[in-house]
DNA sequence: TTAAGTATTATTGTCGACAATTTACCGTTA
DNA sequence: TAACGGTAAATTGTCGACAATAATACTTAA
């Protein structure tokens, strides 16, 4: 089971409702990168008022998916090479950190839950061949698990609370579904294995390794499309 | 020259002055950590509408200076020993990593910069036995300047943006505006040095171990308050 | 006297309107 | 034709009032 947020409850009011809305529509391109966002527009298409859009304005630009400047208005972020790269690069840090800490705080329980769910995962994938279920879901399942292990909430709110809906927007938008399934279980597994072994070191170094080698992987992909883009204009 | 936010402009609307201004309040203990905020009576003292009061808290909230809970209300974050830990890990894990990128990104020019700010800061700290100068806005120049070297938006962003406030925060409420300073400034010259080589890894590595020490060198300081409130009690 | 349930008060969430600023349009001029 | 200036339109920021929810005080029953 996947959850798009692991550290939020259910929302309440409806200025919560209309941001997960808006966190949906423009993490899966719906609202495109980059276009401005019109508060009036906006406002009246949710049938709510401008404070409350306002409101949840307030939320997305906490999880950096819209930027504001004053007096001038809101745009949502636009997907570039460059932030892919810085973006990386931070979940690099962080979730290496985050993984180093899952190996010292995380219970025992903790542990044999997420080799549960790595069995599962493979079982899976097996079945259906389901290169794309398992990236998808089963990745983010993996990672989540991890983060909230550190059981540290600064990097808990990092991570989940704001970098990752960024993450899902560019694997959204750049077309990321895919393989590198098969590398990345053997990956996890290694990790799962050093978390086991309390070995905080090499914990953090393997996930390092681990992102790294994804973002290469989507930098090779965006070449890809760029090559056969330029072939297809011919 | 020491900034309390570089990478902010001048704030324009009375909504950033407001948070400009309780933020001082909430890192200085003007507004006491872990008190409840009354949007009511806040709005009357600062002669604004709740509107933009509430837009203040928004900001407030994303620097994690305050919490929010629906239908309830905003507390100021209360400063816990666990709290502080949490804090310096992620910073440890943010900036060893912008250190690097700063190795590999900071242009010749920003390199000799630094070198010339740390010049004065020696020359200061000799002129004054300046020990709490340096170690307040000194190091504070010196952890900006090698974040903003890193020209990685994301974690400039995460670091100085939010995470910053709260470290001054830390820093002010439990009176850590000193010693280690002769420590520190060898760390800097050591971390500039490895700048300078571009290596980043070596300066990763050291920015990491500065900041454990620095977080160690709190931990001390706050064992030490406690034994000293339990001898004043006897 | 205490506990639970209800009524009251206070606080937060939402709304529509006005003020301030920016953007767009249009005419004038070099 | 292009550039500059000024006016008009639209957008954002701010305000005060109302609705919904939570906290408090009170009453009543065991």
């Amino acid at each position: 089971m996947y959850l798009a947020n692991p550290t939020k409850q259910t929302a309440v009011t409806t200025a919560d409702k209309v941001f997960e809305h808006m966190q949906h529509a423009i993490v899966e391109g719906e609202i495109p990168s980059g276009s401005k966002i019109s508060e009036p527009e906006l406002a009246k298409r949710y049938q709510i008022s401008r404070s409350t859009l306002r409101e949840a304005l307030n939320r997305l630009e906490k999880c950096h998916l819209i930027e504001r400047k004053a007096n001038v208005g809101s745009r949502v972020v636009d997907c570039t090479i460059e932030g892919l790269l810085e973006l990386y690069i931070t979940r690099e840090a962080l979730e290496g950190m985050a993984c180093r800490q899952a190996a010292l705080n995380m219970s025992d329980k903790e542990i044999v839950d997420m080799q549960a769910m790595l069995q599962k995962h493979a079982q899976t994938q097996e079945l259906k061949d389901g290169v794309a279920y398992y990236q998808e879901e089963g990745d983010l399942d993996f990672h989540y698990k991890i983060i909230l292990g550190s059981h540290n909430k600064q990097l808990i709110d990092l991570i989940c609370g704001q970098l990752y809906h960024l993450v899902r927007m560019y694997r959204f938008q750049f077309g990321m579904n895919s393989p590198r399934a098969s590398r990345a279980f053997n990956e996890h597994s290694q990790i799962i294995q050093a978390i086991f072994d309390r070995d905080g070191e090499l914990a953090e170094m393997l996930m390092r390794r681990h992102i790294a080698a994804s973002r290469k992987n989507i930098e090779n992909k965006i070449a890809q499309q760029a090559l056969s883009e330029i072939n297809e204009q011919k």
